[in-house]
DNA sequence: TGTTGATTTGACCATCTGGTCAAACTCACG
DNA sequence: CGTGAGTTTGACCAGATGGTCAAATCAACA
């Protein structure tokens, strides 16, 4: 393993490919599908080579994670208080729908852990996620007794903006089993910003 | 390997409680994350005992698979072109929403296959799926040009019913991070409900 | 009850997989 | 250059896993 002094050049270029080569496999796989091997060789190293830089399968799986955590709810920790409700919210949709457009292998690398259980992650949720979430729906809440948008259930809201929106990269095989040749970005995009306009209008 | 006459006593039972310790297993764990040995032991039986009633561990899985893909699409198949449109749709979704709250393992054994890219269902969804799919938004569109709900991209307002109601079930333990003690499908009843009525009001 | 087919199992196998290790190689720097 | 740290690898290991098989046991029916 190297030491923890400042990486050098090839520590960081191997690093790095490392994890590329693992967001790819985990993502497609999923945690137990994915062989060190597979990811070795993706990212055009030797097994023995890639466990020098990562000690273990899991802890390249947890650094990948940890890492894109923050990415990933980087969307809704821009959601601004002191913006226009509507504006914001929808704005924050867009973000989040991008989101799904640009980095479909992360959605998947969370929707896979999500849905066995999230049993590699379940403490980083219930900290950092029910912190952040509970932060934002109090703005929502405020939002809603000032009359500026519907009143809903403020979970719920948040629960269907991630729900539509990781969809489309979640899902990304059915969706376009549907759609064949049309573009899902192009027809989505439109498509919850009406469904949010209406619902959100109070 | 059993004959194929008429199933015995023994076959139906021992059958009946593979597929049921199957479906917890892949559900749960994927289909690489699942072991025969896990599933043989959750059924009661022997892995050579199991593997006398089904020739593989791939093969359990298909039987699982298309054996529940017609209960999945069920809820879809009873939308009546002959019904109260609006009445009709709330319906279909309040269906979907109750085999997420009923059947929460079937919602993630596909969940699972989807995210992977539906390796082993890739076919029976651009069959079953996509005609029952087709057939179902003629209807809806039909709606539409009648001016009786509200004009919408009808693939896009599938996609979004599948979102929001099987995200319930497949991101359960994201859902109950959030909410707590809360009981999820007591808050998405009415969310989902009022949802839809905005959206598809003409 | 005897017989035949259905059912069950212990022992076993080949392969895959995560991980180790000592030895070899490469690089940066004096 | 030469040297020491950083990097790479072939060979290897132990445990897990999907699957096989012959022999033993059981169930049902004549």
């Amino acid at each position: 393993m190297p030491k923890d002094r400042a990486p050098t050049r090839i520590q960081k270029k191997n690093r790095a490919a490392i994890l590329e080569a693992a967001l790819n496999v985990f993502s497609a796989h999923g945690f137990r599908g994915a062989t060190v091997d597979q990811i070795a060789t993706e990212a055009g190293l030797s097994k023995p080579n890639l466990l020098y830089y990562f000690p273990s399968k899991e802890a390249i799986h947890t650094a990948l994670l940890s890492g894109l955590l923050e990415t990933w709810l980087a969307p809704l920790h821009d959601l601004d208080a002191t913006g226009d409700p509507m504006e914001e919210i929808l704005s924050y949709i867009r973000r989040k729908l991008q989101m799904s457009r640009e980095f479909p292998r992360e959605s998947r690398l969370f929707a896979n852990e999500l849905v066995q259980g999230a049993p590699r992650i379940h403490s980083a949720l219930s900290h950092d996620l029910k912190v952040l979430v509970d932060e934002k729906t109090a703005i929502l809440t405020d939002w809603m007794d000032q009359g500026k948008i519907a009143k809903l259930h403020p979970y719920h809201l948040i629960f269907s903006i991630w729900a539509l929106t990781q969809h489309y990269a979640d899902f990304d095989i059915q969706v376009r089993v549907i759609l064949g040749d049309e573009d899902p970005y192009e027809g989505a995009e439109p498509f919850v910003d009406t469904l949010y306009r209406k619902l959100l209008r109070p």
